[in-house]
DNA sequence: CGCAATATTGACCACTCTCAATGAGGGTGG
DNA sequence: CCACCCTCATTGAGAGTGGTCAATATTGCG
């Protein structure tokens, strides 16, 4: 049920209390007792591999999940047989929510690259945090997160332009990244054009032309999946949709 | 439908027990009992009117709205002084979840015609919940139900095409008003073109242009804001993206 | 009744998609 | 270790959907 294979055990609980820690309660008042508590109910699974799928749409639900290490993406596919990238995750960063609804997942999370994740027994949770108020609490303000967020993203797909919709998903990527301690600046993509695309609403090609002409504008460097954000005040400005002042104009 | 200015404090009380028991407790089996104890909390507020507030953008979170009659549309003002269309809320509806997590609305909800509106003060309802196991599991879902509708949405915004989109607006329309008894194919619209487009990511005059040509193929009839849709199952065809039969070829 | 807001319709054009070809990695097997 | 293949990424050319601009109904409201 706990510990795995090589890991030590105390190892994978002293990671599993930070991500709980830093996901479900951090920006609470959780009694170190309570803390404890949850960290019970966390199970602790072997790390999984690039391709290798969380859940699948029509999947039963049981469990939210906490990304560790690595990065997940989630995407729902339609009924036409393509699908539609939902939200790539990652670490500290909660998935599964909206399956509570029907106890089933809608959408499907395949993994990017070797992550760790925690899961956690939905129904252990909700036991839990009827006992322990601050932790429903935090359970609704989760929740509302994600509606928050779901709602910039409708904002971004019904009124962002292309390279609006790149900045903001680079600056966002950069904030993340930022939170957990890893550079804002420099960082890989685990994700591929196509998924980003597919994200953002945009086709491949129009993803990549817009990294090429971020480069040239001296924004980031692109090599790949290595990206550099140079000059993040201007992406700031895109976002924004404040093309100002290096309004491109094409002689 | 249930009488405007002249009803009785009783009847808006079995109004308002109606309206959170088909919002919030109806899909939960929860005791009679707490049902009273949820209806005890809910507000009853006097009509509100076209053009005014529930909430704005920036105002502290106190409480959740449940629609009773009328609609109510919710939008995000953007920083370039545009805005969002978030959602219609038609009777039934709760609006506000969004909010909870930073104890501040971040979108304005504004009243669309004439309407009735209960209020339900978080504080009391979260305290209620974690005394009543099933009304929390029910908060959850409606949390999650949330999210699932917005990625719904994204996929919307995402994926699909001018026609895909307003076709699914009016099936959405349809199956809303029908599971709340008014009829599912004849119909007034609350909001103008312009609140249509900017929900659906389009421009007024295709949102215009479209309601003719859907008008011109037998699909439905439009007069200015009254609706009937004519050929639903068409209407489905189109939100799936089976352009199919009717392929649309101009001589 | 008249003004303002809302809708409709047309013409034009731009942003982005599609199609297609090429190039660059990454993995596998000989 | 290299040849090969396959996927992914880049780049170009052309086309189309939907946006923008503008003019004209139509409606609603004071």
């Amino acid at each position: 049920m706990n510990g795995r294979k090589i890991i030590s055990f105390e190892n994978i609980k002293v990671a599993c209390r930070n991500c709980s820690l830093t996901t479900l309660c951090l920006p609470m008042g959780l009694e170190p007792d309570d803390v404890e508590k949850l960290d019970d109910i966390v199970k602790r699974n072997r790390p999984l591999h690039r391709g290798d799928h969380l859940f699948r749409d029509g999947d039963r639900f049981h469990s939210l999940y906490v990304v560790k290490t690595g990065s997940v993406k989630t995407y729902a596919p339609s009924e036409d047989g393509g699908e539609q990238v939902l939200g790539f995750h990652l670490p500290g960063e909660l998935i599964g929510l909206d399956a509570i609804e029907h106890e089933m997942h809608n959408c499907s999370a395949k993994i990017l690259e070797t992550s760790a994740v925690c899961e956690i027994p939905f129904e252990h949770l909700e036991e839990l945090s009827s006992t322990i108020p601050s932790l429903q609490h935090q359970m609704f303000r989760l929740l509302s997160r994600e509606i928050g967020h779901d709602e910039g993203m409708l904002t971004l797909l019904g009124k962002k332009n292309a390279e609006e919709r790149l900045a903001a998903f680079l600056v966002s990527l950069s904030d993340r990244f930022k939170r957990r301690g890893f550079s804002s600046t420099d960082f890989y993509l685990s994700m591929s054009r196509h998924e980003i695309g597919n994200y953002l609403g945009l086709a491949v090609e129009t993803v990549s032309r817009l990294f090429t002409r971020f480069q040239e504008e001296g924004l980031l460097n692109v090599e790949r999946k290595h990206i550099q954000l140079l000059d993040t005040d201007k992406l700031h400005n895109i976002v924004q949709g404040e093309d100002s002042d290096s309004k491109r104009q094409y002689p």
